[in-house]
DNA sequence: TATGAATGAGGGTTCATTCAT
DNA sequence: TATGAATGAACCCTCATTCAT
């Protein structure tokens, strides 16, 4: 990046390969099923080195879920921001989710298992708490995309916050399809599929019910 | 239930109520956070009385998502084969799956767990591979609501296999709300809600775009 | 002693032989030259056994000190209350602290080296805490002894913490002699010959400087 | 000190700055609690210069033990042997090893856990040689001055190595006074009271028992 | 000579599992 | 069958020491 002196330039690029391998393996065996020398052989490094960098097994995972989180939450708020129109963020939401997770996909596994992982220890719930926040945050941006499509008339008078999570929930579950039942299936068309499916339902259109 | 020598039917009940305590343990710390002493506890038996009724830690995590998972697949299976016309079947997994869950909230959290938790060590294996096959089954039996329903042009000329996802996606995103995130909501109203989004979609009709 | 359930009883037994490993243990090789593993080989039991007994290291130690620590100022402070007159009470506070410590002589080096060791981590700050209060009572108990001598014309007007403290010293010289340096020596009339020094100086009577 | 090459001075001021921040830490954590990386920070090195000055941890403090403990023995000698008389040689003992001490607090108490700490790996096994060999060699002087006391009718008949040993054990009871209880009390009255106790005993004169 | 990241053996601790009673 | 102390492999983490720059 910027011009950093040698010493520290090297430390950055160490720093990434231990992220970089330990992100491989909790992605593959889990958070518990991954041990910090298994981290540092994947990495060539020692175990030592791994404690010069990060505090502990849970700093360093903390640090791998903070950093790919927040570029997330960074990334597919700045596309929806620029869709023009309700209808084209909600399209952009799905498509941005996809297209990261898909890009990251092992990071999409060890997110999936933190997201459900029940009553992490002390230094773990500080994430979490992070994770949350910054989940509800997001959540409130897509909530206020339903809301204004609402009061344009463009959506169904439903409530907004159902709406919103039933969207994260189509996402997911394609997301979930590719990921942990292996299924690999043609990806940008589905993404279309999925975003179609959820604006226009499943019913043909002037089917009662 | 039948008719059992008392011995029989005690040691069921020891059994039963070890299932119990640790499908509470497990649903408020998560597998690898309970110790089989604290199961133990929780059921007022000893360790030995644990290994007494199941072979290991594993073993008993198996049977504890097994049952529930079968009960699970098994009832869901009959009400939706009840239920009349594919429009009908839809609401009815919608709302089976919520009122099952909310029901066993514990059992779910551990569900989701499992689901996502990575690798699990061998032993676990087996039951992720029976858990995977029950579910790839009921799948089955979703894409077939939606594959009659294009046939009968009920539902809109789309990927049944992806309908069926999106069908799963929204019903685990409102679990999601109420059990990860601890939103407290109305609940019947709600299935309600997602059924219908999950049907007609966001969009008005007769809405272009 | 009173009786107890057989596993009871059994348990103690246990924790007993424990404490005896780890007192000759820490004896030889210091605290921090005693391992754990080490600890559970010379009491003939595992690791773990050590830890069912123990919530860890520190607290073995603990409760070592502590109950040694509380049985010797237990022992002086009613040997020194059941002497009549100040001299007496001080020869039973020489000769009660060489008799205790060379019965327990392991305990004296493991005493001797936690009382100088600086800055015990936290958890032996509290027995820290808790043995130099036991200590400074006990002083507080020798002071008296001076006091109530000076004013009764036995003792010379000096300072009374001053020849309390100096008491404590030449019963730490003779074992420290003992102890640190190996030498063997016999014991009873050593012990006298100390209480004459302290009581008597080592000048020879009517020698004026 | 004498003329020496700029790089020579520099690195022995270098040395001496490392000493000095070993001792202060040493005396504050405690040998097992202070580490190398600590000791460098403190003296505002790397650890790699450290180990460019000393073999090991161990040299290291085998130096800080050695030269302070050379300096002592050969100090006191000195200070014992130019003073007149048996009487004085006692005074001169105890009054300089509590003004040592005083200005060398920080050594006091490494001193005193390394006296104490039991069972030092080999390597420190040849300074507690060392030590012991001067210790004794000191005590052997101390022993001189009461024989020749006792034959000039000054001392009471004795053991000399007795009186030799309290006479250490009193000064090293106000030298923890002061150091491990941290009573901060006024200093040379102290010590002159102290001589009178060892020298004069506690009793009143011509009171019999 | 100074630097500080890398090394890896070793220590404290946990916990699933066993087994004598 | 129930009990609960005993077992010991395996884990996280520390820190004295090395060595390329």
């Amino acid at each position: 990046m910027e011009e950093l002196p040698r010493r520290e330039r090297e430390r950055l690029q160490h720093r990434q390969e231990m992220l970089e391998a330990a992100e491989r393996l909790f992605s593959q065996k889990g958070y518990h099923g991954t041990t910090m020398q298994e981290i540092a052989d994947e990495a060539e490094f020692s175990v030592g080195a791994l404690y010069n960098m990060f505090d502990s097994k849970d700093d360093l995972f903390t640090q791998l879920i903070e950093i790919r989180a927040d570029e997330y939450f960074q990334t597919a708020s700045e596309k929806i921001d620029a869709a023009a129109g309700p209808v084209e963020k909600v399209r952009t939401a799905i498509a941005t989710k996809l297209a990261f997770f898909r890009e990251h996909e092992a990071f999409f596994r060890i997110f999936s298992e933190f997201g459900t992982d029940e009553c992490p220890k002390p230094p773990l719930t500080a994430l979490k708490a992070h994770f949350v926040e910054k989940y509800l945050e997001y959540e409130q941006k897509l909530r206020g995309i339903f809301q204004e499509g609402v009061r344009q008339g463009i959506f169904a008078d439903r409530d907004p916050a159902l709406m919103a999570s039933c969207l994260e929930g189509v996402g997911n579950a394609l997301l979930a399809r590719w990921v942990h039942l292996g299924l690999q299936e043609p990806w940008e068309t589905q993404s279309e599929e999925i975003e179609n499916i959820f604006l226009h339902g499943v019913l043909v259109r002037n089917n009662g019910q």
